[in-house]
DNA sequence: ATAGACCTTCCCATCATAGCAAGGTCAAGC
DNA sequence: GCTTGACCTTGCTATGATGGGAAGGTCTAT
């Protein structure tokens, strides 16, 4: 299989499964005689396991762990449990800012009247240095 | 006020000073005789807004939008609730598709039994492609 | 044999930000 | 007046994940 039939296959572009392989994520393909990269089944499992964990919004560190433990048939489900757990908590914390950044922008709009008199309480809010 | 003390009074790093204004969203700042740009309170004043508008995550393009209508004293405040308005629906977006991710995952760990089998509903369901 | 689809590597761009280097300027202390 | 150190200037580099493109080699079907 040529990259761009595994990135069909998978969902990841030939792009970016050379840009993978250039960082380390992925091992270095096998090459014909021409040095096209050559791909089987495994490859292309692994790809979406890689395309599956970006959608997940894991980083690339955390999808390079995530990587060896699926790869290491050893490996305990506690270190994967902690990983996602961890991302968990990212993803918690994200949630939160961006939920109070919303409801005080939200508190602004409704604030404002949304005429045409030029007295805006969302431009006033922004244009005060909360740390005065 | 040279940049630097500009810099500390706004809270915006000299260096994003320079590419503010590198990239139009500021105006060329006025230069000593040694070629030394000088600041004085209201600059300091709009460098703020800068900030505090990054600070509610608008993007560039959009606090480019809000600096033109602070400074337009004849703005209809309108316009002003429409970008902050689209903004709550961009936030409210994100947060919902952090939620259902975090959602997911949390799921997804609480099958996990997390001891030293191997056996992990995380790594299996991150193998899985969803489109077959 | 030729066309067209594919592959290769290498370079450039994004966006907001930071760092570094080389060189100019300014203020304070001696 | 000179030195020192803190500041300023511009310009280059890098980030991280991704896309775009060019120049050139390869494969396959007609």
């Amino acid at each position: 299989m040529n990259i761009g039939d595994a990135a069909t296959a998978s969902g990841v572009t030939a792009k970016m499964i050379r840009y993978y392989e250039s960082i380390g994520l992925l091992p270095a393909a096998r090459r014909s005689q021409a040095g096209y990269r050559n791909y089987d089944n495994s490859d292309i499992h692994r790809l979406q396991f890689v395309r599956r964990s970006r959608d997940f919004g894991f980083s690339m560190d955390q999808i390079s762990a995530l990587l060896t433990l699926w790869t290491d048939r050893s490996r305990p489900s506690k270190e994967v449990k902690k990983i996602a757990l961890a991302h968990v908590a990212d993803l918690d914390e994200k949630i939160n800012h961006l939920r109070s950044l919303r409801d005080t922008l939200r508190y602004l709009a409704d604030c404002c009247h949304g005429d045409h008199r030029p007295d805006c309480p969302i431009l006033a809010d922004l244009g005060n240095d909360p740390k005065k």
